[in-house]
DNA sequence: GTCCGATATATCGGCCCGATACATCGGAGC
DNA sequence: GCTCCGATGTATCGGGCCGATATATCGGAC
């Protein structure tokens, strides 16, 4: 899940831990803003894969100044910092770039089927990449995601039908908001499908 | 987060895990549906903090009949099988209830302010248990949870004034619904955090 | 009588999170 | 010019939750 969020934004622009936090944040929908106990992982878990690879760092616009020292340091310690210095910018930055063993996992993540029916972050995830799908992966997606929102709905009627008497009054209402909730997410959806078979034609 | 719904439960029936299961699934909320892989360690946990413990285990009205043998098994599988249905009904059920302990953890962990303020399945879960709380703590709730939106959503108008032309079509429809989405749920909220004020006078 | 699906408990690897640690840079204030 | 602070930046650790899987029993369909 994180590892196609964060192809899909190394497939646009090359860019470091730090960034790609940010980007996460509010590309992604409203949701998750990801932890950096996630992502630090994650970015390790893809470099050994061999989908991204660090390229070398460049600091803006400068490019030059490689080495900021006062000038006394002993050897040991200017050779550490110069290795550190050939893949990190002057700050430390690590900066990454997706390779084509990169992209191809993107596409198989991205047209990956299941990966849990319920997971919604999964769903508005893979619409934020939807552009990059064929358009009837694009919407068999959004279907697929109908279907889900269908069940759920059934199943909250039900609840609140069966304990019409035994719920209390914060669960009913919390259900009843939810089904509303569900009810225009689907709207939604059906918008967005009927748009996309419009354009299809 | 699971350890507080569970206690929830246990404080109104004695339940086995696979029961609790079901129970996860409809009283929570429309979402989450709880998985085994997270019951059963929660459960141990709560036992070894002495906050559960298994009860008696007697199936439906019979509690009779403890042990239907066909008559003939060696002396150490019987033996085997009437320890273990002393505390297991008759087909391997494990009933819980709640201690002492428990009801104090249930109301500290309910109580529990922050508990991870982007938390919506939380939310939801101490919402079902809000009967239990006093009514200052209930507002609070609700007031806790209105601020959370309220900041979210600014986020998300924020985002889509910021990306207005560079935004994907998918993205932004995504951000549009949302946008409103939150500002029912902010609305819905408000309407509770009304009614509470109401009963309060 | 036997097979099958629902009931029931349990473990395992893996992902993600929050907390924490540790550096460095740029600028505000003196 | 100096110092301290907050933003930038990378990284690890313990723990919780999940999906997949293993195992066993019960009730009924056939």
């Amino acid at each position: 899940m994180l590892e196609l969020a964060i192809l899909g934004l190394l497939k646009e622009q090359e860019l470091h831990g730090y960034e790609l936090k940010k980007r996460l944040g509010d590309a992604l929908g409203p949701l998750s803003s990801v932890s950096f106990g996630s992502l630090y992982p994650a970015l390790g878990r893809l470099e050994a894969a061999g989908a991204v690879k660090a390229v070398e760092a460049r600091d803006g616009a400068g490019s030059g100044v490689p080495i900021p020292m006062t000038g006394s340091l002993g050897g040991e310690l200017a050779a550490f910092r110069a290795r550190r210095a050939a893949v990190r910018g002057s700050r430390g930055k690590k900066v990454y770039g997706i390779t084509e063993r990169g992209q191809a996992l993107f596409d198989e993540l991205l047209a990956a089927e299941s990966q849990s029916p319920e997971d919604d972050r999964a769903f508005n995830l893979k619409l934020a990449f939807a552009r990059y799908l064929p358009a009837d992966a694009r919407i068999g997606l959004l279907e697929r995601r109908r279907g889900v929102l269908v069940a759920r709905l059934d199943r909250l009627k039900a609840a609140v039908r069966t304990g019409r008497e035994r719920l209390d009054d914060y669960s009913r209402s919390l259900m009843e908001h939810s089904t509303e909730a569900t009810e225009r997410d689907i709207s939604w959806l059906d918008a967005l499908i009927k748009k996309e078979r419009q354009e299809e034609r």
